[in-house]
DNA sequence: TTGATTTATTATCATTTGTTAACCCCGTAT
DNA sequence: ATACGGGGTTAACAAATGATAATAAATCAA
């Protein structure tokens, strides 16, 4: 429970400002969730209409390919949500597999129990637009990426700004999320360390 | 007027079931607005909190690059929303400029109009919610475009479901939204067409 | 430690793309 | 008719990437 309350309050946090004070119908709609490394959250088909505050470790969205090998969607941290999309917003199964890359602990937010609550408590609507607003610019952040910058200037940006994520991450997956092959992730850095530019702090 | 209820019933409809009867708290938040094309609509470094739904004509999202050419962000087209989302999400100017590829006619809601609304009828906040279902919507599957197809697969991707949009706006834009340049999106379309595929139907 | 597995690097070659420039097509203005 | 400009295609070359395979390095388990 004090785990719940940690979670939770960082959350708020987040919302300070935001939501009213007396926040005790959130705990209603929320539970603490911890995954082992390599436990997967949601299946291929699953239907699951949750949203997942992540408070530590790093969570994987990909998709299985007929070839074998798989694609990744996208990589999701510490502070940041992750849901299927397909489930929450089209209703339909989740095209997508949600696996934890690590050992994972995150605050559950039942989306269906939480539109219960908010039919009752409208003052709590900012929660459900932070959701939306905070899944919303972090897609648009990676479409920006692809649309403006090069796979090496993705890569910069990444570890420029995540050098403490991209560093705990097979580059495998930092590559697939990059939209370029292992093999080809590995010649960019390689090019970049030829040019005096090597990894450093960060966060 | 009857361009302001015939645009703002036919967003209705997409609502249907979702918003209570009484939709008249609505005309209040809303214009019509008219754009002749190549128009802009939104400059860099513009603070428009405005969503717009699209009812006809061809918006352009894109950013303007030091190289004096641009990147096209994204395309949308009739049915579709746009807005600066640097100025809805984040409330800072758009870095983007949005223009008119075609005459455009669009139901444009004032967001903050919006909010204020929502505090007295909170029971329209289904429609915010749709506004930014919609948007996060789009931008996944653009991402999902980048990280899971090659940039042929793109191009037939949008003609296959777009024939109807891409056969109204100039190639370099299709290839900017594609993520590649021109004279590459030439090629492949002669890739294609080598191989029999040649652009038809669609909606 | 050893051995087995996974991951990262490097090499090779084919394919694709970027860049630049030339050329063509086609409307439009003069 | 002529000139102009925007847009699309093609060519030529450099650069980057994909695919595959071999090798090296790191990780993990026994």
């Amino acid at each position: 429970m004090s785990f719940s309350i940690n979670i939770l309050q960082g959350l708020l946090q987040e919302l300070s400002g935001v939501l009213p004070a007396d926040t005790a119908p959130l705990f209603t709609i929320t539970r603490v969730l911890k995954l082992e490394e390599g436990e997967v959250y949601i299946r291929e088909g699953d239907l699951s209409r949750k949203l997942a505050f992540i408070e530590k470790g790093i969570m994987r969205a990909y998709a299985e390919k007929a070839s074998g090998d798989d694609a990744t969607l996208f990589l999701r941290w510490e502070g940041q949500l992750i849901a299927s999309h397909d489930a929450i917003i089209q209703r339909q199964p989740s095209r997508f597999v949600y696996r934890a890359l690590e050992p994972v602990t995150m605050l559950e937010i039942d989306y269906d129990k939480m539109e219960e609550v908010l039919k009752d408590h409208p003052e709590f609507e900012p929660l459900r637009n932070y959701f939306l607003m905070k899944m919303l610019a972090e897609a648009l952040e990676g479409l920006e990426g692809f649309v403006f910058l090069s796979p090496e200037e993705r890569y910069l940006r990444l570890v420029d700004s995540k050098w403490g994520v991209v560093n705990r991450v097979p580059d495998k997956y930092i590559a697939s999320m990059l939209g370029v092959t292992p093999v080809s992730l590995s010649r960019i850095r390689k090019r970049l360390h030829a040019r005096g530019r090597k990894p450093e702090e960060g966060n």
